[in-house]
DNA sequence: GAGTGACCTTGACGTGCGTCAAAGAATGCC
DNA sequence: GGCATTCTTTGACGCACGTCAAGGTCACTC
């Protein structure tokens, strides 16, 4: 569902400081709110696009929660992320002009859709958004290659305890609790990005809340012990 | 060790089809052989950069064969990629301003350099080469995701043989043999890349041997079965 | 060509997580 | 409000891979 009517604003957009226009100058800011054509609604469920669809966007969410996850053709399907607001979506399908991921949103969502080709006409003119565009992609290198790292070589424990840290540390960001979340995914959702089977990530939850680290009621957590999570990630004995 | 006497050209480099000149036209190339300031040779087992060293360039392999990997405050280490000719290493450092991974070189080996400034520069210029320049980075973001399929979901032979499928298709595309390939890293980085300890990857490659899938000989593989190996990565039951 | 060190292979055994199964809790639908 | 569905928890058991250990091969050095 396109919603072309919104007037749509990054200059005035209470995101600004966390999205892409981030560190832009007020005239660039404005310049961006003409590549920022239209916002689009997705449901729950919903994709907001899938593998094999032609690229032509990048997306910032601008509420709601999505995944992305890569499918294999015997079925097998991996998570590869989980974004919330203010994060970009779609610089998978850059490379090759169709989306190798789906997008799903997690709850109900709307996000700005930036035309690619306009985003990089505009980048062209700015160093600045030039410069913005260039970080963005690196930071998505980093963060897979973080996530390679506990894929490879950590424990349940240490998965699910870097997990959490990471959610609660990117919802402070907006604002939210430090120390409190709510889950927008299931177990199984949860257990595919850390490659884990979701009885295993419900163990694991409930040997963090015997140990007295977290308390959960479904998907609320409460995180009681940051020190604790962090020891589990990384283990301070070995240093 | 600096190389600045000698001239350098990519407009005039037989890794033109492979490398970041994809797909420019004869003047451009010109132009980019301006941003290629000079080479660098790095000796086997040498770092090319480590994680925190400030970012400014990026490297285009020339020959030789590099590993990337990030290591814990704990001493744990992930390699994250292998990178041949012609393959782009540095993207990491782009969104911090520092490299957030180490590049050591499996052999003796040169790189172009590329300082980074002036390549934002010269892709305001010319709309291929930063469109070339966001497929770079769009390409490692796909392969990254691609690793975490990996390292999330397949059992220790799906890893090697999509790994083994990986190598000698990459290695083709330079003109190598399809069926026959050098490894030029050790079991354990071969382990450490696909989430495996050494022994592991030592008895898969045994137990591929047993079933005249694979021939090894030390770093010397052959394979004789391309299409049991794509089996074991897709198992063509489950469709 | 003997010695040294890095790398690889193989075996025996242990364990962390997957699998299978059942039942409980929450949510949505009519 | 009751029923169906989805999600979660927990237990029992099995297996793929890790761990530990010993020995083999190769390359380099002096």
């Amino acid at each position: 569902m396109d919603l072309p009517s919104i007037k749509v604003a990054c200059s005035s957009c209470n995101l600004r400081e966390l999205c892409l226009p981030m560190g832009l100058k007020a005239d660039e800011m404005q310049k961006l709110d003409a590549v920022v054509s239209n916002r689009r609604r997705v449901k729950r469920g919903e994709a907001l696009f899938s593998a094999g669809e032609r690229f032509s966007s990048l997306f910032a969410v601008r509420s709601g929660f999505f995944k992305t996850r890569i499918t294999t053709p015997d079925g097998r399907d991996q998570v590869t992320g989980f974004q919330m607001t203010g994060e970009i979506i779609g610089l998978d399908g850059i490379v090759s002009d169709q989306h190798t991921c789906d997008a799903v949103a997690l709850e109900d969502a709307e996000v700005c859709v930036m035309p690619f080709a306009h985003l990089e006409e505009l980048s062209r003119e700015f160093t600045s958004l030039q410069h913005h565009v260039h970080k963005i992609m690196s930071r998505e290198i980093v963060r897979d290659q973080g996530v390679m790292l506990l894929l490879g070589s950590m424990r349940a424990e240490e998965r699910l305890a870097a997990f959490l840290l990471n959610l609660v540390q990117r919802l402070h960001a907006r604002g939210f609790s430090q120390s409190e979340l709510v889950l927008r995914m299931t177990r199984e959702e949860i257990g595919s990005y850390l490659g884990l089977k979701l009885e295993t990530v419900s163990r694991t939850f409930s040997k963090f809340v015997e140990d007295g680290v977290i308390e959960v009621k479904q998907r609320y957590v409460m995180i009681k012990d940051t020190e604790a999570l962090k020891a589990i990630v990384n283990p301070p004995n070995c240093a």
